[in-house]
DNA sequence: CGGTTATTTGACGGGTATCAAACACCGTGG
DNA sequence: CCACGGTGTTTGATACCCGTCAAATAACCG
């Protein structure tokens, strides 16, 4: 089911690096890869949980949804990345909804399988601790952020985040629809528009989902306000 | 250095649950116990971590401190709960600071020694992956609130949260000061103040830090507006 | 090209933060 | 026992950030 570049996916995977080629096979033997298209969902909020699962193409957000419609976004994963580990160690439910963001391919990984195999060699098990450990602090950064940080402070974090840069001239593309990326913010898409509008004074250009910086170091003081 | 009484609560940790007397022995032979006065800290942002800790006695709180002496407190813990277990495989450093809520107890446990028995008995692993967890729903939830509820609602949640029923009056008591609960629950002290008043009209009286509650379901209700 | 979905912009109101002052509470020491 | 200072809490007045609603514009896709 899963193509050889796909494969190479799955080797590089934190989760997955530390195990050699025979007990992945099994791992991933007879494995669910499933293709989900744009807004599709994958599971809700206390479904049962028998997997977790690695992207292998395109984004899927996990997050929790209020009963009016509104929606609070945990996370987004790309390629490479897992989701859901922790379910399996919390009564067996997904406590989030997962959502593909693009058309995406995944593969679910066996719970069960996992857990043999941590009996077998711990060393995984350390994997998934990090994971789970990469995963925490991803949340308590958000949570500082939302009550640290303005809006305006949070945008230009965002955009600091995703240069790739630490000082000079940048350009990159913003990694999804800017109302997602304003939720993940924890703000409306309207505050975020106005947020980058207000940038636009000290060399930040957005066009189209594509952003220039002039000068890096220029944002990074106008964090202190 | 352990009284008896704690080692019960050692022994009734769910991180160690699991473990044998012999286990036990060699994991907390000549481990740290540490006495903190309130507001003592623990450690700092960045510092090493070598250890990970379990409450004894009072309450310790995980924050990230802003530049100007803001805080933005993550997580309260109280006696039998661990933490900071991730902070060992996030390269070594905590990503939080630890202070003393109250005058506490904690002893601490060595990476290191339970790195080593992972690798001995695989089934701690779970444990370890379980309260990691068990963290990691706590973040999500808390995020959540902060993005989808108002201060309203998020002070009647945690009023919620703490009564201990489900319908019927309820009594009990804050379980510390209010300016570190609206800290937790995202908002200033000021606005926890007024959220608290303004529930006066619907049988909620706090004095003094006691709560008491004439029916929770009418706060239940008061949760959709 | 037309229809749908994103994004922007504006006007407006409300919820929260902020600042400031009064007040309650508590342990300490006189 | 009371005075006292420090800390925590309440209350009020004010400002402003941000969410809401609405409409216009732009981008996207079949």
């Amino acid at each position: 089911m899963l193509t050889s570049k796909e494969w190479d996916i799955v080797t590089r995977t934190t989760l997955f690096a530390s195990l050699g080629p025979e007990d992945l096979e099994k791992l991933f033997d007879k494995s669910p890869v499933l293709a989900l298209r744009r807004n599709q969902q994958l599971f809700s909020e206390g479904d049962p949980a028998n997997l977790l699962f690695l992207v292998l193409d395109g984004q899927v957000k996990l997050s929790r949804l209020a009963p009016e419609g509104a929606e609070a976004v945990v996370h987004v994963f790309g390629p490479g990345e897992t989701f859901a580990e922790a379910a399996m160690f919390m009564g067996g439910r997904y406590p989030v909804t997962a959502t593909a963001v693009t058309a995406a391919r995944l593969v679910g990984v066996s719970n069960e399988r996992l857990k043999a195999l941590v009996l077998v060699k711990p060393e995984i098990a350390f994997a998934m601790l990090a994971s789970m450990a990469r995963h925490l602090k991803v949340l308590v950064a958000q949570i500082e952020q939302m009550k640290l940080l303005t809006t305006r402070q949070r945008a230009i974090r965002f955009l600091l985040d995703h240069c790739g840069r630490t000082g000079g001239a940048a350009t990159f593309a913003l990694p999804h629809d800017k109302a997602l990326i304003a939720n993940r913010l924890g703000m409306k898409a309207e505050t975020f528009s106005r947020a980058l509008a207000s940038l636009s004074d000290y060399g930040v250009a957005v066009v189209g989902g594509k952003v220039s910086i002039e000068d890096v170091n220029r944002l990074v003081l106008l964090l202190d306000d």
